[in-house]
DNA sequence: AATAAATGTTAAACTAGATTAACATCATTT
DNA sequence: AAATGATGTTAATCTAGTTTAACATTTATT
């Protein structure tokens, strides 16, 4: 039970007393999930916001038509987390499913308000990395905008090259809002181009 | 100086004493801007996270092309920023843009910690809103991943049938990601269909 | 009232990316 | 080693949305 990469990012943002996080570890508990197995399901409540210490995870939303979108890919370091059903409790628009045999310390639903109660600084921790994430979604957005899928794709290889190593081809051409078959030929030209 | 649709908007995520508002108050600015001036621009940096009292405002981003993309409007009872630019204090992606004759309670940057310091909740409510843009900005892109423009514009037109009534149809085009050209293609396409 | 500027429409030609379908390669299980 | 399932490729055809360009309508300015 290795807490330590989750202390390691906190202290990034926030300093906590040697009480705060023994307060902190015995609300958390860290769980182990297969490749393939569900953290969250769309029309579930997502009773969990999780940070990811070892493995990979996919977010994703399967439409009307039957057809998968992946809006993110988590590994060591990473949240994840349906954050609308997380703070509303409602029921989940997105899947979160393992993509390795995975770790992740769980931040249940039943605990967070204790937690800002006895750590007020944990509030501050939380608004800024949501505001992060807020910034990241935007960016995104501008993304889907203004670049071809071309240029989307040399943009997502070249800030994760650790992601698009251990992901099928075929996941990251559904994360860029693409056919498997378009990507495939968008590689090929860039391999004719160098 | 009239604050109360902002103390309101507070009120719905925490409660504030007297003495909390008089200090809020105290650190908050009320300021006009004319139709067409700029709050932020591309390149600057953003000083400021603002509350729509009254008027309207665009959030927009010029690509390499010279071509702009409206991310979102604000009315009142909104927020407008570039926010990764006003956390991070570098240069601004996105301008924004007042569309009437407007008046905005200016957050800044130098005095938003002082207000945490003093008001640890305004801390919390900051961390919910934000929570909340986040969610919004997750769904955005899922819409745009599984829906056609025709539904993307139905969906706009539900949710935001105050905003469509005070903008001109091209920008609305701009901000769901399609050309007025189509928008204009697909409105007389509902004409006939009804 | 006349003019100019801003906004909106229509239609033809074009293109980025989707769809379909057949095949190729790789990994896993027996 | 053969067989199965998962992943990746190629190519032909199709379509949602773009581009261009000409014109129409509305709003603001003199």
């Amino acid at each position: 039970m290795n807490f330590d990469p989750l202390l390691k990012y906190i202290n990034n943002y926030i300093d906590l007393t040697d009480d705060e996080i023994a307060f902190l570890k015995s609300k958390l508990i860290i769980r182990k999930y297969l490749k393939g197995q569900y953290i969250v399901q769309q029309g579930d409540i997502c009773k969990y916001e999780c940070f990811v210490l070892k493995g990979c995870t996919k977010t994703f939303y399967v439409d009307k038509e039957g057809q998968e979108h992946i809006l993110m890919f988590s590994i060591e370091d990473w949240w994840t987390s349906d954050m609308g059903s997380f703070i509303t409790q409602t029921p989940a628009d997105f899947n979160v499913q393992c993509l390795e045999n995975s770790e992740l310390v769980m931040f249940s639903y039943d605990i967070i308000e204790d937690l800002y109660r006895e750590i007020p600084k944990l509030e501050r921790f939380f608004r800024q990395i949501i505001e992060r994430a807020f910034v990241a979604s935007q960016k995104r957005i501008v993304r889907s905008f203004s670049l071809s899928a071309k240029e989307q794709y040399l943009y997502f290889r070249d800030q994760y090259p650790l992601i698009e190593q251990r992901i099928p081809q075929y996941m990251i051409a559904s994360y860029l809002g693409i056919t498997k078959e378009f990507l495939s030929k968008i590689k090929s030209q860039l391999i004719l181009e160098q």
